[in-house]
DNA sequence: CCTTGGCACTCTGCCGTGATGAGTGCCAGA
DNA sequence: TCTGGCACTCATCACGGCAGAGTGCCAAGG
């Protein structure tokens, strides 16, 4: 069928592409991958190819190089995510479960998946926005000064330093933890917030003011944009490795690494929650990155997503390979926040 | 004075190079710098100070380039300190003031530095060691687990989730919070440690075993080395500036960010306290890092450093600036976190 | 109808050449 | 001690020609 040894043409460009780093053509495509036929056939489809928009030519007389176009193509039809080999899932578990909290497992991961990939690696921290309250803690510094511990269920823990208007006896104190505690342990921060901001109408006249203060803070806390927007970067220095596209790529995204909102939204958009996404070149949102392709998954229990991580490269980058890794450290992280959830 | 004018083309060299990136001749010298001599004397100066070792030509019929060791005698002698313009130093006071947490001191540090100096900067976090034990608070999760959090004088928080081997009753946990405290709180790092050491002996027999878990936990959480080694990094898009020297200067530090072992070591070795340290090219300890420079500073109270914070750029670098902009930012975190302290 | 070998054509990349110009070192004179 | 002058050295650039890779097209064969 020719229209299969079209797409078989498309899938041999894209591979020897990514592996060389340089056009290809026709003669060293039939070389290197078996085709059965012969130079002068590879370049009708090759033509044919160009014309539907999956390959281009730099100039005439220079081989082909896939267009994002081709990409798509290729990931979406071509290309079979090649599963992890025994010893790479053994550093991965290994590697994730000696982490010791919450931090540490968003440390490791960008590492892994910046080693495992040789790209930049993104993390994103749990949001807070649909994890629950664990326990809110009160703690006197001095005596007007309290320390407001909250932990949520994501292991994420905010403290807030809060001056009081006036002394607190050990008594109060305990009372308010106890109040604090009842309306927002358990609950999602959301509930929590609504529940917590009610809570000053309901304590003796003399405490509201205080409660207020601190169901301020609280609430301040909870919503937090910050924590929300927060994410881990690592394997900057395999930039290094494609000096040759410097003012295409690596400077946009030198620049990119520094906003954490651009790499948020870079990775964020992903609804389908298991599934790994990829979005090649243009496709993505911001047009200074239109030479770079981001491979990314939602990781969390899963019912629901409660983070992205993938990485971030070239478009010329290897998809099934980078696909393939971004799927097994989701699914480990997923796994390791789930065991430490009880 | 002969000397005098030697030293003056050499501190011009300096100048113009760094704002050129050019090798500089006689008679640009003469043209910008109004030295009031003519480029053949500029020549035989430039002759005697390559003699000297302070500068170098990259090949006959060049201009003149500073040496590593031309960089010191400026920085040692030549330069003054740029003082900051009132402007910058509100921005500096504005930004920091405005900062909620520790951690947000630590980041916005790193942002307004390398905005400052338009180079990558590095700010260690406050080091656990110098710092004291300010409270330890026990909170239940479940029946057999219960987190436990760690609060120091720098404002830094660590947690951790300690599996217990047998239910305990609030009571115990109350005791337990207690004697905990009485032991830890005040202390230094290394003092908590002994102290808790001793305290599983002084308890009920029952209790001995839960709290050696607990004293176990908490002596690992202090003298966790990951704490003393987190350093932000920011400012990594100025790389691109200079593309120019992408092996030589790029690439190296590309690949050193992502070492905070090294970065630590890179600024770490700062014993004086109060005063901005250079680190010229090839005196650093790293010889791929050799055409990069470091200017760093102590911060923290008056009388001790409790860590580091700096800038990280080509040697050909605007040091009067790049040391103003680090010093000025080192004050200001010092008060930051004084004033948090109390 | 698809495939194939052949052939002319078009580029890019590379190399050697020569001209240009910036910058130096040295020397003799003020 | 400074200065102007002069010969000299290199890097840089533009130019032209050459080799090589790769294509498109065409006519012949399965």
């Amino acid at each position: 069928m020719v229209e299969d040894r079209k797409l078989a043409v498309l899938r041999a460009i894209v591979e020897d592409y990514v592996a060389t780093e340089e056009p290809v053509g026709s003669r060293a495509l039939v070389e290197r991958h078996g085709l059965g036929v012969s130079p002068a056939t590879v370049r009708n489809d090759m033509a044919a190819l160009e014309d539907e928009g999956f390959i281009h030519q730099p100039h005439t007389s220079a081989g082909r190089v896939p267009t994002d176009k081709g990409y798509r193509l290729f990931v979406d039809r071509l290309s079979a995510v090649k599963p992890m080999s025994a010893a790479e899932k053994r550093a991965i578990a290994t590697l994730l479960d000696s982490a010791v909290d919450l931090d540490d497992v968003v440390q490791r991961s960008v590492r892994l998946l910046s080693s495992l990939t040789r790209q930049v690696a993104i993390v994103q921290y749990p949001t807070l926005s649909r994890s629950t309250v664990r326990h809110v803690e009160l703690v006197v510094i001095t005596p007007t000064r309290v320390m407001l511990i909250l932990i949520l269920s994501t292991g994420r823990v905010e403290q807030r330093l809060v001056e009081i208007p006036a002394e607190m006896s050990e008594a109060q104190l305990a009372d308010l933890r106890v109040r604090l505690n009842q309306a927002a342990a358990g609950e999602r921060i959301a509930d929590a917030c609504v529940a917590l901001n009610a809570l000053p109408d309901t304590v003796p006249h003399d405490d509201q003011v205080l409660t207020r203060t601190l169901v301020d803070v609280l609430t301040e806390a909870m919503s937090d944009h910050r924590s929300d927007e927060r994410v881990a970067v690592g394997g900057a220095a395999n930039l290094a490795r494609f000096g040759d596209s410097f003012d295409t790529a690596v400077r946009p995204l030198l620049e990119a690494l520094e906003e954490h909102v651009v790499l948020l939204k870079l990775i964020g958009e992903v609804t389908t929650g298991d599934a790994v996404t990829v979005r090649i070149g243009h496709e993505g949102p911001y047009s200074e990155l239109a030479s770079t392709s981001v491979v990314a998954a939602g990781y969390g229990p899963p019912d629901q997503a409660l983070a992205t991580l993938g990485v971030v490269g070239p478009t010329r980058m290897d998809y099934p390979g980078s696909m393939a890794a971004v799927r097994a450290v989701a699914r480990y992280v997923s796994r390791i926040l789930d065991e430490g959830q009880q």
